[in-house]
DNA sequence: GCATCCACTGAAAACGGTTTCAATCAATTT
DNA sequence: AAATTGATTGAAACCGTTTTCAGTGGATGC
């Protein structure tokens, strides 16, 4: 009878600098040499034996060891307020591109819409030596985000700014892409405009939204006649309701005038819909909407919904490279990096035919 | 005139061990006792002191020195084949909660859905002394898998099965879910079935579910009457007339039985229904869709789409609760746990009421 | 031919922890 | 009272790197 292999197979340890440096008949410091200098320090003989004793025992260096040594760890860190949030996975890409490309691992730290880790999530982060930070949260805890910065590691802000805090910051340029969205309903004859958005506490992006929003009306409403506009803020306990009353009332008040929603992103915009879908009201011939975020769905929705694309992979991009330029040393002050959105026009805010 | 003071503060060095022995007037190797087993071994004042100079230093051990002489990293690797999959995301949301709570923290790769970078992204996360995997990945190269349980490193698969490999796999009971959407198709009176799916190749779940598809159809095509089956797969280079075609075929086939359509995941759910946008074909009435994975759009494209939602968050946290049972030492023959879906049942698979 | 210099290389000391081993001292046993 | 025990604590070695500091040798300058 044959008895059974264990299913662990033995842990083959991995070969360290010394395996290499006694197979190679070396020094440490002499492979050590190798991989950071390759040979410019090394005798061409020497440097090849280096070379294939790493080879044969197939080494790489270790990454601990290596930060524990350097104080540099090839890490960076990205924190972000919600992985289910497309927009931060779209920027998590991104900045996983850039940094890849850059020789850096992007450590994780997902605060699951909960502010009160915040604090949390950069004290791991920095325990694990980091070199850096990508923020991308809700930046009610502004201490913590100052922590990061006391230990002397540079930060950036993506899509949320906070205020008490200098650092490069980089973003959708809000008050445009409202214009723009703005612009459009009310170009295609939407005059009673409501701006829905979840409750704005403290949460920059929806604060610049809204009061872009408001300026964008009191802006138009001399030279675009019978335009008016308000905003809704669901709250947290039953936005369902809420929100469904908010559209009756919406209704009353155009009186004549066609209504019209800019939503503030997509978990609003799907609300929105399914507001509607309850009342019985069709998207763009009873109520037009335009709403923040492309998603891949948003062409299917009703009869497709209009939507402000953000340049997310940029975004990431974009951020992941300023946190690299600062860690090669660049001494600047805080830069605000603005990227613009796209109009995607569908559907949801054509009117009927008159 | 005032100078400007520096951006960058001063790196506040954090404390180390030795710090708080001085501050404490103790060995290192006493406040090493007291982080790792507590106030077990330590005199009562002893105790104290050093936790007052912890307290007054904000000292907390640096991970990197830990795992170095300890070879544990509390780090757990996951390959994700596409962060941009919402059903990878919310994988990643399960697992991180239950990382969390046992102490561990995720590194996170993602492949892009590039199955060349499998290898590199074990050997990244090895290198890291990540202490296990939780794979979701595209198990082209089988190899790459087989490397880690080289270094003796425990393995859990999510969603994809890797034949050639021994490990705990944890994933969606994709037979009985198959057999859950077609019989919803063929009970609301859908008789002509197709099976969407992107290219097989030697993805599991592609397989499962398409095998699983192909028997349902041959168990049930002489209990009920006038059903049809069959399958289709994308290829790569245009889903998108293929898939018209596809659809224009399925009607032809069809006669005067209703057709209907089982797809594989949320994409060529989607891509089903923009082929039949198109088309000018409407959801339910003219063809019944039934689609693997439920997302919070589903309820709100044309008249509400069927889905088979998995329980993507129990597959996450069971995943990762399996590998760090393995880690505290668990040995057992290698696991399978399927978990089943639940149908969701909306105005996508509602024929017309004749 | 001898001193000087330079280019390489190796030994050893860090980095910040954990763990073994030995030492101290009070409490117990005889 | 001396010996044994047990509980605490400290010194030192180690994890796998990098880096400083010497040391070796050959090539050059006189």
């Amino acid at each position: 009878m044959l008895t059974r292999t264990p299913v662990r197979t033995a842990p083959t340890a991995r070969a360290t600098i010394a395996d290499v440096a006694r197979q190679a008949g070396v020094s440490k410091a002499t492979v050590s040499r190798f991989l950071n200098h390759r040979d410019k320090l090394l005798t061409k003989g020497i440097a090849t034996r280096v070379e294939v004793a790493i080879a044969a025992l197939s080494y790489s260096p270790n990454p601990m060891a290596q930060a524990l040594k350097r104080g540099r760890s090839r890490l960076i860190g990205l924190v972000v307020a919600d992985v289910s949030n497309p927009f931060s996975v779209a920027v998590l890409r991104g900045a996983e591109k850039a940094c890849q490309q850059a020789g850096y691992l992007l450590m994780l730290f997902n605060l699951g819409n909960d502010s009160g880790r915040e604090r949390e999530a950069i004290e791991t982060l920095t325990a694990y030596q980091v070199e850096g930070f990508i923020l991308n949260t809700l930046g009610q805890d502004g201490g913590a985000a100052v922590e990061a910065a006391r230990h002397g590691k540079p930060v950036v802000l993506v899509d949320r700014r906070h205020h008490d805090m200098r650092a490069d910051f980089v973003s959708l340029d809000n008050a445009d892409a409202v214009r723009m969205g703005a612009r459009h309903l009310v170009e295609a004859g939407y005059r009673e405009l409501l701006f829905v958005s979840e409750p704005v506490k403290d949460v920059s992006p929806r604060e610049e939204r809204k009061s872009a929003f408001c300026r964008y009306i009191s802006e138009s409403e001399n030279s675009i006649t019978n335009l008016h506009g308000s905003t809704f803020e669901s709250m947290a306990d039953d936005p369902e309701t809420e929100l469904s009353n908010a559209l009756q009332c919406l209704r009353q008040s155009a009186g004549e005038r066609l209504p019209g929603i800019l939503s503030s992103n997509a978990v609003v915009t799907l609300r929105v819909v399914a507001a509607m879908t309850r009342l019985g009201l069709r998207l763009g011939t009873d109520i037009g909407l335009v709403g923040f975020d492309e998603t891949e769905w948003s062409p299917y929705v009703g009869p497709g919904l209009s939507t402000i694309a953000q340049p997310t992979d940029d975004l990431g991009r974009i951020a992941a490279d300023c946190l690299i330029e600062r860690l090669k040393g660049l001494e600047l002050p805080p830069r605000q990096i603005l990227l613009s959105g796209r109009l995607m026009p569908r559907g949801s805010s054509v009117p009927a035919p008159t």
